[in-house]
DNA sequence: TTAAATATTTAGGCAAGACTAAAAATTTAT
DNA sequence: ATAAATTTTTAGTCTTGCCTAAATATTTAA
Protein backbone atom coordinates (compact mmCIF):
# COMPACT_ATOMS: atom_id res chain seq x y z
CA UNK A 1 0.00 0.00 0.00
CA UNK A 2 1.45 2.95 -0.98
CA UNK A 3 -0.27 6.74 0.41
CA UNK A 4 -0.60 9.60 -1.27
CA UNK A 5 2.01 11.60 -0.13
CA UNK A 6 4.62 8.50 -1.23
CA UNK A 7 2.87 8.52 -4.83
CA UNK A 8 3.68 12.05 -4.81
CA UNK A 9 7.36 11.77 -3.35
CA UNK A 10 8.36 8.64 -5.64
CA UNK A 11 7.14 11.38 -8.70
CA UNK A 12 9.00 14.08 -7.47
CA UNK A 13 12.41 12.10 -7.02
CA UNK A 14 11.72 10.51 -10.31
CA UNK A 15 12.12 13.54 -12.39
CA UNK A 16 14.45 15.07 -10.46
CA UNK A 17 16.38 12.31 -11.08
CA UNK A 18 15.59 12.63 -14.80
CA UNK A 19 13.67 9.05 -15.29
CA UNK A 20 17.19 7.88 -14.61
CA UNK A 21 18.56 5.74 -11.59
CA UNK A 22 20.77 9.24 -10.73
CA UNK A 23 21.18 10.29 -6.54
CA UNK A 24 18.53 12.95 -5.94
CA UNK A 25 19.28 15.07 -2.45
CA UNK A 26 16.84 15.57 0.35
CA UNK A 27 17.09 19.29 -0.26
CA UNK A 28 16.12 19.26 -4.02
CA UNK A 29 13.15 16.62 -2.70
CA UNK A 30 11.92 19.10 -0.08
CA UNK A 31 11.82 21.90 -2.59
CA UNK A 32 10.08 20.40 -5.37
CA UNK A 33 7.35 19.20 -2.57
CA UNK A 34 7.04 22.39 -0.76
CA UNK A 35 8.26 21.07 2.71
CA UNK A 36 10.80 21.19 4.69
CA UNK A 37 14.56 19.20 4.55
CA UNK A 38 13.49 17.61 7.92
CA UNK A 39 9.92 16.80 6.15
CA UNK A 40 11.83 15.18 3.21
CA UNK A 41 14.52 13.42 5.85
CA UNK A 42 11.16 11.49 7.37
CA UNK A 43 9.66 10.57 4.38
CA UNK A 44 12.90 9.41 2.72
CA UNK A 45 13.38 6.78 5.63
CA UNK A 46 9.35 5.89 4.96
CA UNK A 47 9.83 4.93 1.12
CA UNK A 48 13.08 3.60 2.59
CA UNK A 49 11.65 1.12 4.71
CA UNK A 50 9.02 0.25 2.17
CA UNK A 51 11.69 -0.81 -0.68
CA UNK A 52 10.96 1.82 -3.08
CA UNK A 53 14.29 4.05 -2.32
CA UNK A 54 17.59 2.87 -1.43
CA UNK A 55 19.35 5.72 0.95
CA UNK A 56 22.36 5.98 2.43
CA UNK A 57 22.40 9.03 5.16
CA UNK A 58 23.73 12.39 3.76
CA UNK A 59 24.66 10.78 0.30
CA UNK A 60 20.93 10.72 -1.37
CA UNK A 61 18.16 8.83 -2.68
CA UNK A 62 17.50 6.58 -5.73
CA UNK A 63 14.38 4.93 -6.46
CA UNK A 64 14.72 0.89 -6.50
CA UNK A 65 12.96 -1.10 -9.63
CA UNK A 66 9.44 -1.31 -7.10
CA UNK A 67 10.01 2.50 -6.68
CA UNK A 68 10.21 3.01 -10.23
CA UNK A 69 7.16 1.49 -11.27
CA UNK A 70 5.21 2.97 -8.36
CA UNK A 71 6.57 6.10 -9.67
CA UNK A 72 5.97 5.76 -13.74
CA UNK A 73 2.29 4.11 -12.62
CA UNK A 74 1.36 7.58 -11.39
CA UNK A 75 2.78 9.39 -14.08
CA UNK A 76 0.86 7.52 -16.77
CA UNK A 77 -2.22 8.09 -15.01
CA UNK A 78 -1.58 11.47 -14.74
CA UNK A 79 -0.54 11.73 -18.30
CA UNK A 80 -3.64 9.43 -19.34
CA UNK A 81 -6.38 11.89 -17.38
CA UNK A 82 -4.53 14.96 -19.18
CA UNK A 83 -5.46 13.33 -22.49
CA UNK A 84 -9.01 12.52 -21.32
CA UNK A 85 -9.84 16.28 -20.10
CA UNK A 86 -7.95 18.09 -23.15
CA UNK A 87 -9.72 15.54 -25.67
CA UNK A 88 -13.33 14.78 -24.08
CA UNK A 89 -14.07 17.48 -21.82
CA UNK A 90 -12.55 20.44 -23.79
CA UNK A 91 -9.88 21.59 -20.99
CA UNK A 92 -6.84 23.69 -22.98
CA UNK A 93 -3.78 22.36 -21.96
CA UNK A 94 -3.08 24.89 -18.94
CA UNK A 95 -6.22 23.97 -16.98
CA UNK A 96 -5.48 20.04 -16.92
CA UNK A 97 -2.81 20.16 -14.24
CA UNK A 98 -3.92 20.73 -11.15
CA UNK A 99 -6.79 18.24 -11.87
CA UNK A 100 -4.91 15.58 -13.04
CA UNK A 101 -2.62 15.94 -9.96
CA UNK A 102 -5.83 14.92 -7.95
CA UNK A 103 -6.99 11.78 -10.68
CA UNK A 104 -3.47 10.31 -10.31
CA UNK A 105 -4.09 8.81 -7.63
CA UNK A 106 -7.47 7.07 -8.23
CA UNK A 107 -6.75 3.40 -7.42
CA UNK A 108 -8.20 1.13 -10.59
CA UNK A 109 -6.32 -1.02 -12.93
CA UNK A 110 -9.29 -1.56 -14.65
CA UNK A 111 -9.86 2.31 -14.62
CA UNK A 112 -6.78 3.34 -16.03
CA UNK A 113 -6.97 0.41 -18.86
CA UNK A 114 -10.52 1.05 -20.12
CA UNK A 115 -9.53 4.96 -20.04
CA UNK A 116 -6.16 4.03 -22.00
CA UNK A 117 -8.53 1.92 -24.63
CA UNK A 118 -11.33 5.07 -24.37
CA UNK A 119 -8.58 7.63 -25.44
CA UNK A 120 -7.46 4.59 -28.23
CA UNK A 121 -4.19 4.32 -26.24
CA UNK A 122 -2.26 7.56 -27.15
CA UNK A 123 1.36 8.06 -26.74
CA UNK A 124 1.82 11.42 -25.72
CA UNK A 125 0.15 13.74 -23.33
CA UNK A 126 -1.19 17.37 -24.16
CA UNK A 127 2.26 18.93 -23.21
CA UNK A 128 3.65 16.19 -25.70
CA UNK A 129 5.13 14.12 -23.19
CA UNK A 130 5.46 10.53 -23.31
CA UNK A 131 2.89 7.86 -21.97
CA UNK A 132 4.14 4.67 -20.45
CA UNK A 133 2.62 1.67 -21.23
CA UNK A 134 1.03 -0.41 -18.36
CA UNK A 135 4.49 -2.68 -17.89
CA UNK A 136 6.05 0.61 -16.63
CA UNK A 137 8.01 1.41 -19.72
CA UNK A 138 8.68 4.78 -20.71
CA UNK A 139 9.03 5.77 -24.06
CA UNK A 140 12.37 8.12 -24.63
CA UNK A 141 12.28 10.83 -26.67
CA UNK A 142 15.27 12.41 -28.06
CA UNK A 143 14.17 16.00 -27.62
CA UNK A 144 16.16 19.56 -27.35
CA UNK A 145 16.05 22.44 -26.28
CA UNK A 146 15.21 25.35 -27.94
CA UNK A 147 18.38 27.12 -27.70
CA UNK A 148 20.63 24.53 -28.90
CA UNK A 149 19.30 25.00 -32.55
CA UNK A 150 21.76 26.75 -34.50
CA UNK A 151 20.65 29.77 -37.03
CA UNK A 152 18.67 29.47 -40.03
CA UNK A 153 17.75 25.69 -39.10
CA UNK A 154 14.42 24.44 -38.42
CA UNK A 155 12.60 22.12 -35.70
CA UNK A 156 9.41 21.63 -34.75
CA UNK A 157 8.15 21.83 -31.22
CA UNK A 158 7.34 19.03 -29.59
CA UNK A 159 7.00 19.87 -25.69
CA UNK A 160 7.15 22.22 -22.76
CA UNK A 161 9.97 21.92 -20.17
CA UNK A 162 8.56 23.56 -17.36
CA UNK A 163 4.43 23.88 -18.45
CA UNK A 164 3.25 26.38 -15.91
CA UNK A 165 0.02 27.77 -16.67
CA UNK A 166 1.14 31.23 -17.48
CA UNK A 167 4.04 29.73 -20.04
CA UNK A 168 1.52 27.93 -21.61
CA UNK A 169 -0.78 30.47 -22.49
CA UNK A 170 1.82 32.59 -23.57
CA UNK A 171 2.36 29.98 -26.13
CA UNK A 172 -0.67 30.19 -26.62
CA UNK A 173 -0.93 34.00 -27.54
CA UNK A 174 2.01 33.49 -29.84
CA UNK A 175 0.11 30.44 -31.83
CA UNK A 176 3.23 28.14 -30.90
CA UNK A 177 1.44 25.17 -30.28
CA UNK A 178 2.76 20.79 -30.33
CA UNK A 179 3.69 20.61 -34.29
CA UNK A 180 4.55 24.46 -35.01
CA UNK A 181 7.44 24.36 -37.40
CA UNK A 182 9.95 27.07 -35.90
CA UNK A 183 12.71 28.59 -37.95
CA UNK A 184 15.83 30.00 -35.72
CA UNK A 185 16.43 33.94 -37.54
CA UNK A 186 18.88 35.31 -35.18
CA UNK A 187 20.44 34.57 -31.55
CA UNK A 188 21.37 38.23 -29.05
CA UNK A 189 24.83 36.29 -27.27
CA UNK A 190 24.13 39.15 -24.58
CA UNK A 191 20.44 38.21 -23.32
CA UNK A 192 20.54 34.74 -24.92
CA UNK A 193 17.31 35.68 -26.63
CA UNK A 194 16.42 34.75 -29.85
CA UNK A 195 14.57 35.80 -33.15
CA UNK A 196 12.31 32.99 -34.70
CA UNK A 197 9.81 33.10 -37.39
CA UNK A 198 6.67 31.09 -37.21
CA UNK A 199 4.92 30.48 -40.45
CA UNK A 200 6.69 33.32 -41.74
CA UNK A 201 5.79 35.40 -38.54
CA UNK A 202 9.23 36.55 -36.99
CA UNK A 203 8.92 37.35 -33.05
CA UNK A 204 11.71 37.60 -30.48
CA UNK A 205 11.60 35.46 -27.42
CA UNK A 206 13.83 35.27 -24.42
CA UNK A 207 15.45 33.41 -22.77
CA UNK A 208 12.94 31.80 -20.41
CA UNK A 209 11.32 30.84 -23.44
CA UNK A 210 14.10 29.08 -25.84
CA UNK A 211 14.86 26.97 -22.40
CA UNK A 212 11.87 25.72 -21.77
CA UNK A 213 10.57 24.41 -25.59
CA UNK A 214 11.79 20.97 -26.53
CA UNK A 215 12.18 20.72 -30.23
CA UNK A 216 12.83 17.55 -32.68
CA UNK A 217 15.01 18.82 -35.36
CA UNK A 218 13.37 17.60 -38.70
CA UNK B 1 -12.25 24.03 3.22
CA UNK B 2 -14.25 20.12 3.29
CA UNK B 3 -11.74 17.25 4.28
CA UNK B 4 -12.14 14.28 2.15
CA UNK B 5 -13.27 12.58 5.47
CA UNK B 6 -15.92 14.98 6.50
CA UNK B 7 -17.32 14.96 3.02
CA UNK B 8 -17.69 11.42 3.77
CA UNK B 9 -19.21 12.08 7.11
CA UNK B 10 -21.46 14.51 5.37
CA UNK B 11 -22.68 11.91 2.96
CA UNK B 12 -23.53 9.46 5.61
CA UNK B 13 -25.51 11.45 7.54
CA UNK B 14 -27.11 12.77 4.17
CA UNK B 15 -28.41 9.09 3.61
CA UNK B 16 -29.28 8.24 7.05
CA UNK B 17 -31.59 11.74 6.93
CA UNK B 18 -33.19 10.07 4.35
CA UNK B 19 -32.26 13.26 2.18
CA UNK B 20 -34.60 14.85 4.94
CA UNK B 21 -33.72 17.23 7.72
CA UNK B 22 -34.14 13.82 10.37
CA UNK B 23 -31.82 13.96 13.56
CA UNK B 24 -29.48 10.79 13.21
CA UNK B 25 -27.47 9.02 15.90
CA UNK B 26 -24.03 9.18 16.56
CA UNK B 27 -23.90 5.02 16.76
CA UNK B 28 -26.33 4.87 13.28
CA UNK B 29 -22.92 7.54 11.62
CA UNK B 30 -20.40 5.23 13.41
CA UNK B 31 -21.97 2.22 11.81
CA UNK B 32 -22.10 3.69 8.79
CA UNK B 33 -18.68 4.90 8.58
CA UNK B 34 -17.33 2.05 10.08
CA UNK B 35 -15.54 3.56 12.79
CA UNK B 36 -16.34 4.07 16.47
CA UNK B 37 -19.01 6.29 18.31
CA UNK B 38 -15.80 8.57 19.82
CA UNK B 39 -14.61 8.96 16.73
CA UNK B 40 -17.94 10.04 15.33
CA UNK B 41 -18.52 12.34 18.31
CA UNK B 42 -15.37 13.91 17.44
CA UNK B 43 -16.15 14.17 13.94
CA UNK B 44 -19.54 15.37 14.72
CA UNK B 45 -18.06 18.24 16.77
CA UNK B 46 -15.49 19.37 14.00
CA UNK B 47 -18.59 19.69 11.28
CA UNK B 48 -20.59 21.70 13.67
CA UNK B 49 -17.51 24.09 14.35
CA UNK B 50 -17.87 24.50 10.58
CA UNK B 51 -21.32 25.14 10.12
CA UNK B 52 -22.08 22.04 8.45
CA UNK B 53 -24.16 20.46 11.04
CA UNK B 54 -26.39 21.33 14.39
CA UNK B 55 -25.52 19.28 17.15
CA UNK B 56 -26.65 18.75 20.71
CA UNK B 57 -25.03 16.84 22.64
CA UNK B 58 -26.99 12.97 22.87
CA UNK B 59 -29.56 14.60 21.26
CA UNK B 60 -28.15 13.63 17.73
CA UNK B 61 -27.26 16.13 14.56
CA UNK B 62 -28.51 17.24 11.56
CA UNK B 63 -27.20 18.82 8.46
CA UNK B 64 -27.24 22.56 7.87
CA UNK B 65 -28.14 23.72 4.07
CA UNK B 66 -24.45 24.23 3.70
CA UNK B 67 -24.19 20.96 4.99
CA UNK B 68 -26.51 19.19 2.82
CA UNK B 69 -24.88 21.33 -0.56
CA UNK B 70 -21.64 19.86 0.44
CA UNK B 71 -23.02 16.29 0.43
CA UNK B 72 -25.25 16.32 -2.30
CA UNK B 73 -22.60 18.29 -4.27
CA UNK B 74 -20.43 14.87 -3.34
CA UNK B 75 -23.66 12.54 -4.46
CA UNK B 76 -23.78 14.35 -7.76
CA UNK B 77 -20.40 13.90 -8.63
CA UNK B 78 -20.60 10.29 -7.60
CA UNK B 79 -23.34 9.16 -9.64
CA UNK B 80 -21.93 11.39 -12.73
CA UNK B 81 -18.91 9.54 -12.46
CA UNK B 82 -20.72 5.67 -11.84
CA UNK B 83 -22.50 6.97 -15.21
CA UNK B 84 -18.98 7.75 -16.96
CA UNK B 85 -17.89 4.43 -16.41
CA UNK B 86 -20.55 2.20 -17.20
CA UNK B 87 -21.13 3.83 -20.15
CA UNK B 88 -18.14 4.77 -21.48
CA UNK B 89 -15.40 2.59 -19.79
CA UNK B 90 -17.56 -0.66 -20.07
CA UNK B 91 -17.75 -1.32 -16.49
CA UNK B 92 -20.75 -3.34 -15.14
CA UNK B 93 -22.93 -1.48 -12.47
CA UNK B 94 -21.87 -4.13 -9.50
CA UNK B 95 -18.36 -2.52 -10.32
CA UNK B 96 -18.47 1.00 -10.14
CA UNK B 97 -19.04 1.41 -6.56
CA UNK B 98 -15.33 1.91 -5.33
CA UNK B 99 -13.99 3.99 -7.91
CA UNK B 100 -16.48 6.00 -7.64
CA UNK B 101 -16.06 6.37 -3.88
CA UNK B 102 -12.78 7.82 -4.76
CA UNK B 103 -13.69 9.59 -8.31
CA UNK B 104 -16.14 11.56 -6.01
CA UNK B 105 -13.89 13.29 -4.05
CA UNK B 106 -11.83 15.18 -6.92
CA UNK B 107 -12.13 19.07 -6.62
CA UNK B 108 -12.74 20.65 -9.91
CA UNK B 109 -16.32 22.57 -10.86
CA UNK B 110 -14.81 22.62 -14.48
CA UNK B 111 -14.22 18.67 -14.31
CA UNK B 112 -17.86 18.01 -12.86
CA UNK B 113 -19.64 20.52 -15.03
CA UNK B 114 -18.12 19.23 -18.00
CA UNK B 115 -18.80 15.50 -17.40
CA UNK B 116 -21.89 15.92 -17.09
CA UNK B 117 -22.13 17.70 -20.60
CA UNK B 118 -20.04 15.02 -22.16
CA UNK B 119 -22.85 12.43 -20.88
CA UNK B 120 -25.20 14.64 -21.94
CA UNK B 121 -26.90 15.41 -18.46
CA UNK B 122 -28.03 11.93 -17.35
CA UNK B 123 -30.89 11.90 -14.48
CA UNK B 124 -30.62 8.94 -13.37
CA UNK B 125 -27.11 6.87 -12.40
CA UNK B 126 -26.92 3.51 -13.64
CA UNK B 127 -28.37 1.73 -10.14
CA UNK B 128 -31.73 4.23 -11.04
CA UNK B 129 -30.63 6.87 -8.25
CA UNK B 130 -31.07 10.11 -9.31
CA UNK B 131 -28.61 12.65 -10.00
CA UNK B 132 -28.83 16.44 -8.41
CA UNK B 133 -28.60 19.45 -9.97
CA UNK B 134 -25.77 21.61 -9.91
CA UNK B 135 -27.44 23.60 -7.87
CA UNK B 136 -27.94 21.04 -5.59
CA UNK B 137 -31.69 20.15 -6.06
CA UNK B 138 -32.24 16.69 -5.60
CA UNK B 139 -34.87 15.02 -7.92
CA UNK B 140 -37.47 13.32 -5.74
CA UNK B 141 -38.29 9.78 -7.04
CA UNK B 142 -41.75 8.46 -6.20
CA UNK B 143 -40.56 4.52 -5.83
CA UNK B 144 -41.78 1.78 -3.36
CA UNK B 145 -40.35 -1.53 -2.52
CA UNK B 146 -41.44 -4.43 -4.62
CA UNK B 147 -42.62 -6.34 -0.96
CA UNK B 148 -45.29 -3.63 -1.06
CA UNK B 149 -47.35 -4.38 -4.50
CA UNK B 150 -50.13 -6.42 -4.81
CA UNK B 151 -50.93 -9.88 -6.02
CA UNK B 152 -51.59 -9.79 -9.76
CA UNK B 153 -50.06 -6.48 -10.37
CA UNK B 154 -47.35 -5.16 -12.71
CA UNK B 155 -44.76 -2.82 -12.07
CA UNK B 156 -41.31 -1.71 -13.35
CA UNK B 157 -38.47 -2.11 -11.60
CA UNK B 158 -36.21 1.46 -11.47
CA UNK B 159 -33.68 1.26 -8.54
CA UNK B 160 -32.30 -0.80 -5.82
CA UNK B 161 -32.14 -0.07 -2.59
CA UNK B 162 -28.65 -1.27 -0.79
CA UNK B 163 -26.41 -2.24 -4.07
CA UNK B 164 -23.66 -4.57 -2.99
CA UNK B 165 -22.69 -6.00 -5.94
CA UNK B 166 -23.44 -9.71 -4.57
CA UNK B 167 -27.03 -8.34 -4.54
CA UNK B 168 -26.77 -6.81 -8.50
CA UNK B 169 -25.24 -9.95 -9.89
CA UNK B 170 -28.00 -11.88 -8.62
CA UNK B 171 -30.18 -9.48 -10.30
CA UNK B 172 -28.02 -10.17 -13.70
CA UNK B 173 -28.14 -13.55 -13.20
CA UNK B 174 -31.76 -13.48 -12.71
CA UNK B 175 -32.02 -11.14 -16.06
CA UNK B 176 -34.14 -8.30 -13.51
CA UNK B 177 -32.57 -4.59 -14.98
CA UNK B 178 -33.31 -1.14 -14.73
CA UNK B 179 -37.05 -1.11 -16.98
CA UNK B 180 -38.03 -5.10 -16.42
CA UNK B 181 -40.98 -5.20 -16.01
CA UNK B 182 -42.23 -7.25 -13.01
CA UNK B 183 -45.90 -9.06 -12.35
CA UNK B 184 -46.38 -10.12 -8.54
CA UNK B 185 -47.96 -13.65 -9.02
CA UNK B 186 -48.13 -14.89 -4.80
CA UNK B 187 -46.76 -13.97 -2.00
CA UNK B 188 -45.87 -16.30 1.42
CA UNK B 189 -46.78 -15.02 4.66
CA UNK B 190 -44.44 -17.01 6.76
CA UNK B 191 -41.30 -15.97 5.10
CA UNK B 192 -42.36 -12.65 3.20
CA UNK B 193 -40.79 -14.51 -0.13
CA UNK B 194 -43.20 -13.76 -3.63
CA UNK B 195 -43.56 -15.30 -7.09
CA UNK B 196 -42.93 -12.97 -9.45
CA UNK B 197 -42.80 -13.57 -13.66
CA UNK B 198 -40.27 -11.87 -15.71
CA UNK B 199 -41.26 -11.85 -19.60
CA UNK B 200 -43.79 -14.88 -18.50
CA UNK B 201 -40.85 -16.93 -16.67
CA UNK B 202 -41.51 -17.13 -13.23
CA UNK B 203 -39.36 -16.91 -9.98
CA UNK B 204 -39.32 -17.16 -6.77
CA UNK B 205 -37.86 -14.34 -4.82
CA UNK B 206 -36.87 -14.12 -0.90
CA UNK B 207 -37.49 -11.29 1.34
CA UNK B 208 -33.93 -9.68 0.84
CA UNK B 209 -35.05 -9.38 -2.51
CA UNK B 210 -38.43 -8.05 -2.53
CA UNK B 211 -36.93 -5.37 0.45
CA UNK B 212 -34.09 -3.99 -1.59
CA UNK B 213 -36.14 -3.77 -5.34
CA UNK B 214 -37.52 -0.54 -5.85
CA UNK B 215 -40.54 -0.48 -8.19
CA UNK B 216 -42.85 1.95 -9.93
CA UNK B 217 -46.59 1.09 -10.72
CA UNK B 218 -47.24 1.57 -14.75
C1' DT C 1 44.03 22.51 6.42
C1' DT C 2 41.23 24.66 9.28
C1' DA C 3 37.19 27.76 9.46
C1' DA C 4 32.91 29.03 7.55
C1' DA C 5 28.98 27.88 5.00
C1' DT C 6 25.71 24.60 3.62
C1' DA C 7 23.24 20.28 3.78
C1' DT C 8 21.25 16.77 6.40
C1' DT C 9 19.55 14.53 10.31
C1' DT C 10 17.61 14.26 14.98
C1' DA C 11 14.53 15.61 18.64
C1' DG C 12 10.39 17.21 20.09
C1' DG C 13 5.67 19.09 18.79
C1' DC C 14 1.25 19.79 16.37
C1' DA C 15 -3.32 18.64 13.84
C1' DA C 16 -6.30 15.19 11.77
C1' DG C 17 -8.61 11.13 12.31
C1' DA C 18 -8.69 6.96 14.30
C1' DC C 19 -8.69 3.90 18.77
C1' DT C 20 -9.70 2.05 23.93
C1' DA C 21 -11.39 2.65 28.39
C1' DA C 22 -14.03 5.04 31.49
C1' DA C 23 -17.50 8.49 32.76
C1' DA C 24 -21.92 10.58 32.10
C1' DA C 25 -26.50 10.96 30.06
C1' DT C 26 -30.52 8.85 28.36
C1' DT C 27 -33.70 5.19 27.66
C1' DT C 28 -35.85 0.87 28.93
C1' DA C 29 -37.56 -2.31 32.00
C1' DT C 30 -38.91 -3.94 36.42
C1' DA D 1 -39.49 5.32 40.43
C1' DT D 2 -35.49 3.28 40.45
C1' DA D 3 -32.24 -0.11 38.52
C1' DA D 4 -30.27 -1.91 34.42
C1' DA D 5 -29.04 -1.42 29.80
C1' DT D 6 -27.75 1.39 26.18
C1' DT D 7 -25.98 5.46 24.04
C1' DT D 8 -23.00 9.19 23.96
C1' DT D 9 -19.21 11.78 25.45
C1' DT D 10 -14.63 12.52 27.51
C1' DA D 11 -9.85 11.52 28.32
C1' DG D 12 -5.83 9.80 26.85
C1' DT D 13 -3.04 7.32 22.84
C1' DC D 14 -1.48 6.20 18.26
C1' DT D 15 0.03 7.09 13.27
C1' DT D 16 0.81 10.09 9.34
C1' DG D 17 2.83 13.99 7.59
C1' DC D 18 4.13 18.20 8.60
C1' DC D 19 6.78 21.83 11.47
C1' DT D 20 10.90 24.36 14.28
C1' DA D 21 15.16 24.28 16.56
C1' DA D 22 19.29 22.18 17.45
C1' DA D 23 22.95 18.90 16.42
C1' DT D 24 25.94 16.70 13.17
C1' DA D 25 28.09 15.87 8.44
C1' DT D 26 29.82 17.46 4.43
C1' DT D 27 31.51 20.82 1.31
C1' DT D 28 33.67 25.17 0.20
C1' DA D 29 36.81 28.75 0.91
C1' DA D 30 40.46 31.29 3.01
Amino acid sequence: MVTLSEENYLKAIYHLALGDAQLVSTNAIAKKMHTKASSATDMIKKLSEKGLVNYQKYKGVQLTEKGRLAAVSVIRKHRLWEVFLVKKLNFSWDEVHEVAEQLEHIKSEKLTQQLDEFLEFPTKDPHGDPIPDCDGNMPSTQKVILAKIEINKSCMCIGVKDSTAEFLRYLDKHHIALGTKITVVSKESFDESMTIKINETPLVISKEVTHNLFVKIN
